[in-house]
DNA sequence: GCAACTGGATGAAACGTTTTAGCCGCTATA
DNA sequence: TATAGCGGCTAAAACGTTTCATCCAGTTGC
């Protein structure tokens, strides 16, 4: 009961082993009595397929991985939703890797899926250099779509959201509230959206801003400890050089900062204001409600598996595309108390 | 170069397949001249083992599923997370599947991970019946670890936090504050947790709650939307019949009543007091600090992996267990205000 | 000098599918 | 009546591994 292979259910059915294959794979090209008594005998013995040996004749598996940096942060798991849907629309499976922002797992994820053969992998990669065993996918043949990341590249598709802009929105906002000392809460620079969120930030400032200083809190991470650790050296200045206003380069610094500065008794916005990025679901729920720069999570993860489908379909012919979405601000409470502006 | 096989390989480096093989899996019962010879073939190929038939031959994979019941929720993604720990140590890979709630995708990725014949399986799985699925794969032989739900079948192993106290915790918390009328915000009961957290509250007020009342506010899930549904119809309630404390089937429904409450103007814990649980890292950031019961979540997925990679290896000889952690109450200030009792 | 080992390699079988070429008996066509 | 075509099925090859029985050439022990 427990290992029936194909032919086991040929020899109790009195046909064929190609005709069970038949059976399971064009159904209507057997005789519906034959297939019939096909059927019996599968139910009978507990068949199931094994995947293995499928995969070994066609050269392909159904399943597609998506590899993300961090599967506790909302903003992946929300990318997940959206990929999972469309996946699982055709039947194929989507497993999910978690890098964890370590670049040896991802390596060894991508080591495993390659043996693997997936069909595609949708990736959010760790870090911004070249990325050799992604190319090695790609010279495979294997399909990969990078996810809010490395934007543009000529060989594989990309989906993403236009960070310089949120950036810009984010400051461009402060900067309308009066603030004239702004702090961007973030690290490490070497991730491109951290890196590119910044600069939207600072063209801002170039644009506009006679007068204004952005000064970098750099994090080793993009955690809610980080966030707190972050608040913590602020706090040490001197308060006249103590921004009033800070950018954060996810929700869940902010709501790490908030969660600091409220502890040692800033009030928010009054003393400071924080403008955070993601919008998550619990930036809206936070001690005070979060100003965030909202992004298109779901429809990213939706539309990468998309580029990602066709691309596995249509081989050759397919064109790489590069889709850039529009981000867009929300602005709660912990950013909305103007500020005259002061020296 | 994109698809080499063990056969070219051994081609290339003038040795027969049978000792690439013997490269691969037991280096040292080559010479060590042919395995430099044969090494060097792999890298000048760019080979890349075939998992597929690796798997066909050895009739198993090497991989292992957990299949959880939200990848959204925090509570599950810090499971995975103490998982992946051990079950990455061991070489494997640790696949995440979604069932969102949803019986039947939960039964498709089933199916799937049968014919890929994992290793082994980690499942939160949806409702509390039969679960004829989970029957099949261990009749084939694939063990199956139930985590965090249905403690005590003999025909597997599992994992959980006792419930039943932590709903007696919270209760006898929410007593001990003076509050009388009480009421549980939480569903479907069909979810054992949700059922027994509530049976832990009941019997936490059967046994001294003389003039105290403990009323279900059920819900249709456990989501921060349906806990400002929940929240609206208690506000909807003549206010000498509206609860003076909220015992929520957890945290992300405690978020959602919170938000509802505050934005409506009542305050917490003043007006109504609330209790969470899971304790997940947004609580205690939340526009109240949040009381919450705290689950060890990594611990979970870590010794739910450690059965399982037990079970795998030892086969009959193995014995199931049924491990049962403790829950701890962490009060905040969501209900940190005794009051006196009123009628 | 012969038998018994030994380390290092080989060749073939087996895992469970899918697919392709081919066979058989029947019907429709000319 | 011969031929072509067709539906329904079978037999066999192929996918890329791992493993197991064998073999071969040295070496050791007596």
């Amino acid at each position: 009961m427990a290992g029936a292979s194909i032919k086991e259910v040929a020899r109790h059915a009195g046909v064929s082993l190609g005709t069970v294959s038949n059976v399971l794979n064009r159904p209507d090209m057997v005789s519906p009595s034959t297939r019939q008594r096909v059927l019996d005998a599968i139910a009978e013995l507990g068949y199931v397929r094994n995947d293995s040996a499928r995969q070994l004749r066609a050269g392909q598996s159904r399943t597609i991985a998506i590899v993300v940096l961090d599967v506790t942060n909302p903003f992946f798991t929300d990318m997940v939703r959206g990929a999972e849907r469309v996946v699982e629309a055709t039947g194929a499976m989507l497993i999910v890797c978690n890098s964890g922002e370590d670049g040896a797992r991802e390596r060894r994820h991508l080591e495993l899926l390659e043996e693997q053969r997936v069909r595609g992998v949708l990736i959010t990669p760790v870090g911004d250099g070249p990325q050799p065993h992604l190319e090695k996918l790609i010279d495979r043949g294997i399909p990969v779509v990078l996810v809010d990341r490395g934007t543009g590249r000529a060989s594989r598709c990309s989906v993403a959201v236009d960070d310089v802009l949120g950036g810009r929105l984010a400051m461009d906002h402060l900067l309308d509230q009066g603030h004239r000392r702004i702090a961007y809460v973030g690290g490490p620079l070497s991730i491109a959206q951290v890196a590119e969120r910044h600069a939207g930030a600072a063209a801002a400032l170039e644009d506009r801003g006679a007068g204004a200083e952005l000064r970098v809190a750099a994090t080793t991470s993009l955690t809610v400890m980080a966030g707190r650790r972050a608040a913590e050296d602020l706090l040490a200045l001197p308060a006249r050089q103590r921004p009033t206003a800070l950018f954060c380069a996810n929700d869940l610094l902010a709501l790490g900062v908030l969660q600091e500065l409220t502890a040692r008794g800033l009030r928010v916005p009054a003393d400071i204001a924080i403008v955070g990025y993601d919008d998550i679901e619990f930036a809206a729920a936070a001690a005070v409600p979060l100003s965030s720069v909202r992004q298109p999570r779901e429809q990213l993860g939706r539309t990468a598996a998309e580029l990602l489908l066709e691309e596995a379909e249509h081989g050759e012919a397919h064109q790489h595309r590069h889709v850039v979405f529009q981000p867009e601000l929300v602005v709660r409470r912990s950013s909305d108390q103007p500020r005259r502006a002061r020296r």
